[in-house]
DNA sequence: GTTCTAGAAC
DNA sequence: GTTCTAGAAC
């Protein structure tokens, strides 16, 4: 809570008073009543009024509507207002957010402490408000404190404090009672997460299905987006359940949103140690972002300052508005660029680093902030990539899953860049030569842009498929620079030794006969010996029992280890076609009848069982050679499902429907796969996404949860289950 | 793909 | 101490 402790804020402007709406958040018990008494203590500070939900109603119960109309009568008299309830989930707090336009900064408080501690004090008082008091209180709060969900930026917040302990709730209370009538706070998400919270992040974070756009708001300095469950920390088996009722709710009618997105973080290069004008480089930032912004499809691009009030951020904010740049692909984030997912819940799978010519940890700033935070696997891993780095370039990093910034953050990518120096204090300045310093700044953000364009494709996003097909060139930033080593090959470091041992082992005798040669640079695993199961029986079904169905095209047969009650495979029987990668256009009408073949079967165990809900599709990577469709019902009810990867090749991007599958080699000639990484991402609920620590836990919880499929899973037919029996339920 | 198991996590 | 994961062997 390094931010309260420091009283920042920040009174230089003389704005004119400004109120505020502070939305607490809190169950029972946890002190809300308290906070506000301590900061309206202080008469000479700015003028507040306590909305609070048990006293508004004179006696009698409040309602939420009078809190409404209170808040609204007093932020128009000017005062800043406290609302004083527990608003402990979304829905809650969303009117009150809406109440009033984004003239007020809306602010969320929250009182995150330990159950046990709020039941314990509700228990004990005597005189509350609310009249929640004795023995009843254990119950409600207990059941309130189910429904908590931690407010996100993408409520509509400008500034989000969590509290977690006494000393965080007294650093906000300063925070707050220091507050003068025109002062303004920074912007942004404060406060700890439990580091112990269960959670676990991977790259599922990019992938997932999000919240309803439409949050955002133009004029903050806030990502529009943000995390979608950080609250599940230490909940138990209950409460995820109950949460799954929550995200059901929300998860009708939701549409994707940009979040999903492939998204580069990058900070404003050679303005800071560099000394770059500020003017001139947000005019370059501004240039080079609307150039390649629409270029990058659904990509998004983030520009990122430690400071909210950055100079740097609200030139290029106005800047970008003035050019009417799209505020989904682009805008400015006020926060940590190694913590932009912990701490302000913006997802970014790529980060730019300003580097050093040596490309060394070291040398204070972003350089210092990144080399640090992601751990030596970084160091190593750019060792590995390039030995030095010379002004107005940048080279592509993949991080190493070991780096806590990948683990952390869901950072795949760092691109390390150099910019121009201006500053004659460090080596290389450019004596104050803009025409020169404005022509490599360009050219560094055209190398960070271009070196994330080549990841976006590389991880095959949809948005940029067909541009690939165009026969654009695949720029490799990393690679180009010729003080560095070549290394063409997209993989973790970490991979390396996997990949190269499974490389020598495909000189071996087991190779198998349709060649594993690289097609599109891609290596490929070679086949072992367990892995031609598949490949014989499609070749010579007569030779395998276990088999139900066999036609010229196809073989059908039950899964080996069924994952869940009704799994089988549907074969195809041409030979060479080994896995989805080496499906092409020709293939077509092999593709429909796989389809079709599977669809008959479950809709034969529909018949038999009507409660059953199917899905068709084929991992990205098989493991096994032959190319198949698996027909998985999804209750994943299966003493087979043992671990991470078995649950996320069937729950993740990594699982490609069968219909969309169809629908990319139509359109575009092949399927678009995932890469093998995002089957360690974490585990989540594929009804109400709720993340699970471990295997155990998650199939405790699927066994009961009946929460909605995600909307995604509900269109285009990707799930098969009877009409009129509702997949909702 | 599974099985086995060391050692991390609890 | 037990549970769980993840890597290697097959």
């Amino acid at each position: 809570m390094e931010a309260m402790d420091d009283h920042e804020t920040n009174s230089g402007g003389k704005d004119e008073a400004k109120p505020i709406m502070v939305i607490l958040m809190g169950a029972p018990g946890s002190g809300k009543s308290t906070f506000c008494d301590l900061v309206m203590r202080l008469p000479t500070r700015r003028p507040w009024v306590r909305i609070c939900q048990d006293t508004i109603g004179n006696g009698k119960a409040g309602t939420k509507n009078q809190c409404l109309t209170g808040a609204a009568s007093a932020l128009k008299e000017g005062k800043s207002v406290f609302i004083d309830r527990c608003n402990l989930d979304r829905e809650q707090r969303a009117d009150f957010v809406k109440l009033v336009g984004p003239e007020v900064e809306k602010h969320a408080v929250a009182l995150d402490l330990p159950a046990k501690l709020c039941i314990s004090r509700s228990v004990k008082r005597t005189g509350h408000e609310g009249n929640l008091q004795g023995g009843k209180a254990a119950a409600v709060v207990n059941r309130m404190l189910q429904k908590k969900e931690l407010p996100k930026l993408n409520e509509g917040y400008a500034r989000i404090t969590v509290c977690q302990d006494e000393k965080d709730i007294q650093a906000a209370i300063n925070t707050y009672s220091a507050l003068g009538p025109s002062d303004k706070l920074p912007l942004g998400f404060f406060g700890q997460k439990n580091s112990d919270a269960k959670v676990q992040l991977g790259i599922m974070k990019f992938l997932k299905k999000k919240d309803p756009p439409g949050c955002s708001d133009p004029v903050t300095n806030v990502s529009p987006e943000n995390i979608q469950s950080h609250t599940t920390k230490e909940k138990d088996s209950n409460q995820v359940l109950e949460s799954c009722e929550e995200l059901k709710k929300a998860s009708v009618g939701s549409s994707i949103s940009l979040e999903n997105a492939p998204t580069l973080a990058f900070p404003s290069i050679s303005t800071a140690d560099f000394h770059f004008n500020l003017n001139k480089a947000s005019d370059i930032i501004v240039e080079k972002v609307e150039e390649y912004v629409n270029k990058l499809g659904n990509a998004r691009l983030v520009l990122v300052d430690l400071s909210q009030n950055s100079k740097i951020l609200s030139l290029v904010r106005a800047k970008a508005a003035e050019m009417n740049i799209d505020s989904k692909k682009f805008f400015t984030f006020a926060g940590n660029i190694t913590k932009l997912y912990s701490e302000g819940g913006l997802h970014c799978n790529v980060i730019a680093n300003a580097t050093n010519w040596r490309l060394k940890p070291g040398g204070g700033g972003v350089n210092a902030a990144i080399f640090s935070a992601a751990g030596p696997a970084l160091e190593t891993a750019t060792k590995a990539r390039a030995g030095s780095l010379s002004s107005g370039k940048a080279v592509v990093v993949p991080l190493p899953s070991s780096s806590p910034l990948f683990s952390r953050e869901g950072v795949t990518h760092v691109i390390h860049v150099l910019g121009p120096n201006m500053n004659p204090q460090r080596p290389n300045c450019l004596n104050n030569d803009y025409d020169k310093g404005c022509k490599i700044l360009r050219e560094t953000y055209s190398s960070l842009f271009d070196a994330f364009a080549s990841i976006v494709r590389a991880q095959g996003e949809p948005c940029n498929f067909e541009k690939e097909f165009k026969g654009e060139v695949q720029l490799d930033q990393g690679s180009r620079n010729s003080d560095q080593k070549v290394k063409r090959e997209a993989v973790c470091e970490a991979d390396m030794n996997k990949k190269y041992k499974s490389f020598v082992k495909e000189l071996g005798p087991n190779v198998g006969s349709s060649g594993d040669g690289n097609t599109d640079g891609q290596t490929r695993k070679a086949w072992g010996g367990w892995a031609q199961a598949l490949y014989d029986t499609a070749m010579h079904p007569e030779r395998h029992k276990n088999i139900i169905e066999m036609s010229d095209d196809v073989v059908v047969l039950n899964d080996l280890y069924p994952k869940a009650q009704k799994h089988l495979i549907v074969l195809a029987r041409v030979e060479g076609l080994d896995r989805l990668a080496d499906v092409q256009k020709e293939h077509m009408s092999l593709l429909k009848t796989m389809h079709s073949v599977g669809l008959k079967w479950a809709e034969k165990f529909l018949s038999e069982n009507n409660s059953l809900i199917f899905r068709l599709g084929y991992h990205s990577v098989p493991s096994m050679r032959q190319l198949h469709l698996h027909v998985i019902s999804q209750d994943f009810d299966s003493n087979h499902l043992k671990n991470k990867k078995h649950w996320n090749s069937f729950n993740s991007p990594f699982f490609r429907d069968s219909v969309d599958v169809i629908d990319e080699v139509s359109q575009y000639g092949k399927a678009i796969l995932k890469d093998e990484n995002i089957l360690s991402m974490e585990l989540r609920c594929h009804r109400c996404q709720s993340a699970h620590p471990n295997i155990p836990r998650l199939k405790a919880h699927i066994s009961s949860c009946q929460a909605s499929f995600p909307a995604f899973l509900l269109q285009n037919g990707r799930l098969v289950f009877l009409e009129g029996i509702d997949a909702n339920h």
